[in-house]
DNA sequence: TTTTATTTTTAGGCTAATCTAAAAATTTAT
DNA sequence: ATAAATTTTTAGATTAGCCTAAAAATAAAA
């Protein structure tokens, strides 16, 4: 029984929904991802179902079997090996990377994945420091604190980032600011959760509450 | 206006036939690559020609307009640079890499691919022998003639073949024949058009009719 | 606890890409 | 030149994936 292009992307988008810790994925949040209206939203649940890739309750969202979580997986792991390909062998910038991984993920070949990991030396975090599962599909952990919950003094340096739409990843190219920036917080001002922090011991910079949520730091 | 990937592939098909001097690429000769049938042919032929990608009369085969074989073109480009990615970075065997290049010759995006083939060191022909099309759709050219016009005494350097089939890329490595070969005619049998051989200077084998037609040498 | 708002599902339709069977056109053979 | 064979097109269906509008179910508010 194969799977289609289509039908690997719902199983990313509602692996993605569950990863964040709800019990059961929403046909409204799906919709939300896809782009797609809540009437094919529905559609598509029951296919998976039928595919025995999700489990599907009417009005009570939508899970993925271990088979749907395990295929959801994989597909993170080639769409994080290729952004590694496309950033440091074709020197992309980390903005730029992310449609072409979109596409890219769909190549079905267990074979040129393993290879292509080996390829690129195995890493275990992709250029927006989101963690590659192996071929097995275990993820690395680390320990990473959002920028917003550091206190006044303490310092770290940047290990991944919450979101990475590409308006975001330029803002932060912008402000010289990326994976392996060392930041000092100088200030928080809690009226509007900005803070002032020392980026590279060098220069003094002022970033929104909304930055400070999205920049995941190692102490 | 989007191309879908059935329809690039069918663009493939109708240029790989009227590559080989064909004035025109008929509806059975396209069903039959394609592996689907007839009629299926003729409303694909119909839908390109609408997207005026391709130029149909009824009964009279099809032809490509300009952009119809620019988009063909492309897409060899990024077949033939992928199959020598597959082959030089992730040592893959030439008769391993087609399906994968099937697929992976759909992924959009002409700075990838352009980047691909700096990468890759801006090769001029893929693992097949097969010219590699530069970004502005020109393809190298090269002497080169098959095994079977080559008369008794002659030598030349394997450097293609005419079919990429697995079975006969698999036949051509238990032969330890592949690119760079070194072929001198030793005798030719005119009744069924066999010949023996002398392969690198080493070793003498006989090869059908069928082989010698198969191979692209350069004297 | 009703009423109202929101979410989800159903109903009915559309397009791309495919198929089989039958009709029409063209080519080949007699 | 007519008949037979082959090729091509048309007709009519099917499936995946999508849509809008309406109905049904659930959640929130009064
Ligand atoms: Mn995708
Ligand atoms: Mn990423
Ligand atoms: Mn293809
Ligand atoms: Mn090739």
């Amino acid at each position: 029984m194969k799977i289609s292009k289509t039908e690997e992307n719902y199983l990313k988008v509602i692996f993605s929904i569950l990863e964040k810790g709800k019990p059961s994925a929403s046909t409204n949040a799906i919709s939300k991802k896809m782009q797609t209206s809540a009437a094919s939203v529905t559609d598509m649940v029951k296919r998976l179902a039928k595919k025995k890739l999700a489990i599907h309750e009417s009005h009570k969202g939508v899970k993925l079997t271990k088979r749907g979580g395990q295929i959801a997986t994989m597909l993170l792991r080639k769409h994080r090996l290729w952004e590694v390909f496309l950033v440091d062998k074709l020197d992309f910038l980390w903005d730029e990377v992310h449609e072409m991984a979109e596409e890219l993920e769909h190549i079905q070949s267990k074979e040129m994945i393993d290879r292509l990991d080996s390829f690129l030396g195995n890493p275990k975090f992709d250029p927006h420091g989101d963690p590659i599962p192996d071929a097995e599909g275990n993820f690395a952990t680390r320990q990473q604190t959002p920028l917003n919950e550091f206190k006044v003094g303490e310092k770290g340096t940047v290990v991944g980032v919450r979101e990475s739409s590409t308006p975001f990843l330029q803002y932060l190219d912008q402000l010289d600011l990326g994976l392996g920036s060392k930041v000092e917080i100088l200030e928080k001002f809690e009226y509007d959760n900005s803070a002032k922090i020392l980026l590279n011991k060098s220069k003094e910079i002022v970033i929104t509450g909304k930055v400070c949520l999205n920049l995941f730091l190692q102490k």
